[in-house]
RNA sequence: GCCGCUAUCGUCUAGGGGUUAGGACGGAUGGUUCUCAGCCAUCAAACCGGGGUUCGAAUCCCCGUAGCGGUACCA
């Protein structure tokens, strides 16, 4: 029994579902557990099945995998809908599994009537007790199946004295299980190393690697592709679909996302560092999210490293997916978003950016759109992120900033004397501007020029100072962008101030 | 403990029986410039170890080692 049942020969699944409705087409999912925010690593996953659906023509779908009750929420759900759909990778079939508890209770009935699964009593302190012992005695399976062979003895004291809720486990076949992976090649697994795994829960709640393989086999998934945490989930979940005679998809495992000491990226250890909101929130655009992560395992040649969507989806091939796991460097994330901000157009950027500055309370509706365009221009190639417009160009719409210290010292003196010299030279500088003819750049340009070559300064010595009168940093776009598009009135106000702060 | 997977610059990777082992990010240096960023130029930086097979191994095989993943009534 269990190594060949008579279901195996079933092409259809009991629910009657034709799988020649769809014959041929590809059809993958992505199963997220509602227990958090999209992490990023579930991200890649999303990504890649969704691009292998597409460059397939095939279907991508969206399946919640909430059996765990205790740690799923609605909240996550809509959390993990909400990154997708930022990041573009739209679903066209979704499926919760809490409401198919039917269909995995029919699956159940059928496991046990052909003797496939059976009921275990044990308690959570029993097992512990069995997997301490079996680890002690260097056992391959941590579950001695003991439930397999219940005496009536047994089982009365179970149900009717002690009145336990057991759980249904899955016999694992004693005939070793052939794994076939795109990405890791084939192998056999040892029955000797397979536990028989917990199917439904004492509460009556099936387990994942049951209702997933229903799921894969119900929805007619041709190539599942998820993180190689799940390898050793595979064999078993072929056992299960083999004892029901259900199709087995093919299998991709893609390599862990690690963190920069080689571990796994997770929820647990990293927090918030690994969800896609976090990175939505800094300013990151979903192209260069997308970018990034795809080419973590996967490579087209050696050549190019910036893909549109459209090019991936043409591109994007499991056989070019490699075996090892790969680091998370935000470094190069940081040059794809910057390379694609400096893509987009002004009007773009601009549009990108006015939430950030909404939501600093720097602008209002009533900003003119291209006075913000220009200093978006100003700015130029300077936004590593969106967020990164905040200190570009905070200044610009309020003059309540402070003198940053390092600069102050560096450009207006850390001495008595020296700070003398600034104010005298700032008190000129305020005197040129007063008095130029137009505000316009060539004008205050040559203004300014004037002054230093004629006093024997230099250029970056005034610019500096003025620089931080008129902005409080050290660093930003051309100071006479700042200054037309400050206005006379401003910076008039802002030197002398700066001048009284010295 | 047990089971499994993996191994090329710091990182992402290309390549693969004979190559100066290529690119990108990051780093360093120089140039441009009012600063920063950018841009341009240059540089440093890798085949885990040991055995085989072979005329020849980073590449194929074996063995180690290391790292990682799993080992739940999570997914």
């Amino acid at each position: 029994m269990g190594k060949n049942p008579e279901g195996a020969k079933m092409n259809d699944t009991p629910s009657g579902t034709p799988v020649s409705a769809v014959k041929d087409q590809v059809r993958v999912r992505m199963a997220p557990s509602p227990t958090g925010y999209l992490h990023i690593g579930g991200a890649r996953t999303a990504l890649f099945n969704w691009l292998f659906a597409k460059h397939h023509n095939g279907k991508f779908i969206l399946r919640i995998d909430d059996t765990d009750t205790a740690r799923s929420t609605d909240e996550s759900m809509h959390e993990i809908y909400d990154a997708l759909r930022w990041l573009g990778i739209n679903w066209d079939e979704q499926y919760v599994q809490s409401e198919r508890r039917n269909i995995y209770n029919r699956y159940v009935t059928q496991l046990i009537h052909s003797d496939n699964a059976y009921f275990c009593y044990c308690t959570p302190e029993e097992l512990e007790d069995i997997r301490a012992q079996a680890r002690a005695d260097k056992q391959p399976r941590s579950y001695d199946r003991r439930c397999r062979h219940l005496t009536s003895e047994d089982l009365d004291r179970f149900i009717v004295v002690e009145d336990r809720r057991p759980t249904i486990r899955i016999k694992m076949p004693d005939t070793p299980i052939p794994v076939e992976d795109l990405v890791l090649g084939s192998r056999n697994i040892d029955p000797e190393t397979l536990e028989d795994e917990v199917i439904v829960r004492s509460n009556g709640m099936p387990n994942y690697n049951l209702t997933s393989i229903i799921d894969d086999a119900e929805m007619q998934i041709t190539h599942v592709i998820r993180g190689t945490e799940h390898l050793n989930n595979t064999p078993k979940q072929i056992a299960i679909a083999n004892a029901l005679g259900l199709k087995v998809p093919q299998f991709a495992h893609i390599p862990l996302v690690l963190d920069s000491s080689g571990r796994k990226m997770s929820k647990r250890h990293h927090g918030d560092l690994v969800a896609v909101n976090r990175y939505r929130e800094q300013g990151y655009l979903p192209e260069a999210v997308l970018n990034f992560v795809v080419r973590l395992g996967w490579s087209y040649d050696d050549k190019q490293e910036i893909f549109s969507v459209d090019e991936l989806i043409e591109k994007f091939d499991l056989e070019r997916v490699g075996k090892s796991g790969s680091v998370f460097d935000i470094k190069k994330l940081e040059w794809l978003n910057s390379h694609y901000i400096n893509q987009l157009s002004i009007s773009a950027r601009t549009d990108a950016v006015i939430p950030f500055w909404q939501a600093e309370g720097l602008i209002n509706s009533t900003e003119r759109r291209d006075w913000l365009e220009d200093i978006v221009e100003a700015v130029g190639e300077r936004l590593t992120t969106l967020q990164d417009i905040l200190p570009q160009t905070r200044y610009f719409f309020t003059d309540e900033f402070e003198y940053e210290p390092k600069a102050v010292k560096k450009w207006w003196g850390g001495s008595e004397e020296k700070r003398e010299k600034t104010s005298e030279m700032l008190t000129n500088l305020l005197q040129i501007l007063e008095e130029v003819p137009s505000f316009d750049i060539e004008t205050v340009e040559t203004a300014i020029w004037k002054y230093t070559d004629e006093n024997d300064i230099k250029r970056v010595a005034a610019m500096q100072a003025l620089r931080i009168a008129l902005t409080g940093t050290s660093f930003g776009p051309s100071l006479f962008d700042i200054v037309a598009l400050l206005g006379r009135d401003e910076v008039l106000k802002r030197i002398p101030k700066a001048i009284e702060h010295l």
